[in-house]
RNA sequence: GGCGAGGUACCGAAGCGGUCAAACGGGACAGACUGUAAAUCUGUUGACUUAUGUCUUCGAAGGUUCGAAUCCUUCCCUCGCCA
């Protein structure tokens, strides 16, 4: 049993930078292993995109390796709290968003959830629940709990008040809504980011005010984004979407900074340590094809990772035209005279240009080329058939289909 | 409620009557070099049927002027100090 015990410490606390407090942890889980009870662990996620990337796995990962040890995950869409929106690691105030895009945003995630937890032991709870029935005098009762001191023990609440950017009052309320949801449910254990540790931390006092056991606390590090230096996060946008085309997902992390290899390893995979070690010592750019492929294969399966692998030394590595290229349509109208097309319209094809003058400029640096040819001039016209294979950049293809 | 500061392109930040589609920095994008890495160098970064052209942009609406991001009026928003 010391032995079950201590192996799944060594599990679940993989990469964890918090956890208030191991003792406790470890007495909780040694309780479950002689009861056969499971450990209660909560994450919440607030459905504020519609789209899950790599940063939020880090967490539900977590999640899965404690429904794999045995225990319940409890997942807490945070409906009601997204609305109110988290301060959080901001030094702005969240935009508030409305009750369809919640609801809706809500749904996807339960969607691309599965890909990652059990769905035989996750409980899934929106916090609307319970906040939406919290009239006014049991958030009077809420509130009564913190003080303004305690609030200002959060750095980020300190910076602002520091350099007048404003902090909205209903901001101050958010980890007392966070910390409740935890004394609703019960939590054992509550999961998060490591900007969280103060959300987390709220539900520890408020469980223990209302006599509950306090919940274990485990932060895990942020996952840094495409960058190399900020968090992986849609307002920088450099995420890697869990519903990204594997082709996509693949290249996406090709790009990753080297130095962002190892930590991507340890968070988002459960290859054992001394593997990520022999892999990370070896060639860079090996390390992250192993890498880009086990992220590939989780989402998309082994088939599709082999053949992202093979796409991109085709692709890349032998500079090859890919050969399943999406098919971009030529539009008749856009046809002058003697069946020639202008490259302009042809490049805005391609569909990621902003306007027209973004598309000269592309041509006007070199980066738009018609079957491996460099377009030079911005206001030429070409013939072309179906067939033809127009490249953008390094990463938009398209193979045209004309009609005649 | 009183007083003061401020709102400029993706972000930060200059500009304070014409030479401003708006300096500079960051970011982003493209090219070279590579391993779709890093670093470096170069270029681009409002739109339009490329035009020493036109149109739209400097919180909003009006006004003064041959001409306004720049001056005036009103309004909206933010921040601070005092009450």
């Amino acid at each position: 049993m010391r032995a079950e015990v201590e192996r799944q410490m060594a599990v679940l606390r993989r990469g964890a930078v918090d956890i208030v407090s191991e003792a406790e942890l470890r007495r909780k889980l040694t309780r479950s292993v002689a009861t056969g009870v499971p450990l209660r662990v909560k994450l919440g996620v607030d459905p504020t995109a519609t789209m899950l990337h790599l940063g939020f796995t880090v967490a539900l990962g977590r999640l899965r390796a404690f429904q794999d040890c045995g225990h319940r995950a409890v997942l807490i869409i945070g409906d009601a709290t997204a609305m109110v929106g988290d301060p959080t690691g901001r030094n702005a105030t969240r935009p508030q968003l409305t009750r369809e895009v919640v609801e809706s945003n809500a749904a996807s995630y339960l969607e691309q959830v599965v890909k990652i937890l059990d769905p035989r032991t996750l409980e899934v709870r929106r916090n609307g629940e319970w906040l939406a029935s919290l009239d006014f005098f049991g958030m009077i009762g809420l509130l009564s709990k913190r003080t303004l001191a305690q609030v200002f023990e959060r750095e980020d609440f300190r910076n602002r008040f520091r350099d007048g950017t404003p902090i909205h009052l209903h901001e101050l309320v958010y980890p007392l809504l966070q910390g409740y949801d935890s004394v609703v449910v019960k939590a054992d254990v509550e999961l998060g980011g490591t900007e969280q540790l103060f959300n987390l931390m709220v539900g520890r006092d408020l469980q223990s005010a209302d006599g509950q056991e306090p919940q274990v606390c485990m932060t895990l590090p942020l996952l840094v984004g495409l960058d190399g230096s900020q968090k992986m996060s849609k307002s920088y946008g450099n995420t890697i979407g869990i519903s990204d085309a594997p082709d996509d997902m693949f290249g996406k992390t090709m790009s990753l900074p080297d130095a962002q290899t190892r930590a991507w390893f340890t968070l988002l995979t459960d290859i054992p340590s001394d593997e990520i070690e022999r892999l990370c010592t070896g060639h860079p750019r090996d390390a992250k094809v192993a890498l880009a492929r086990f992220i590939v294969a989780r989402y998309h399966g082994a088939d599709a990772a082999d053949a992202a692998v093979e796409r991109f030394r085709r692709v890349f590595s032998n500079k090859e035209v890919p050969a399943d290229l999406p098919d971009v349509v030529v539009p008749v109208g856009l046809r002058r005279a003697e069946g020639r097309y202008a490259v302009l319209d042809l490049a805005m094809l391609l569909g990621h240009l902003k306007s027209k003058s973004d598309a000269r400029r592309l041509i006007a640096q070199g980066g738009l080329t018609l079957n491996g040819t460099k377009i030079v001039d911005p206001a030429g016209l070409v013939v072309v058939q179906t067939g033809d294979v127009l490249r953008a950049g390094k990463l938009h293809f398209g193979k045209l289909v004309v009609h005649d």
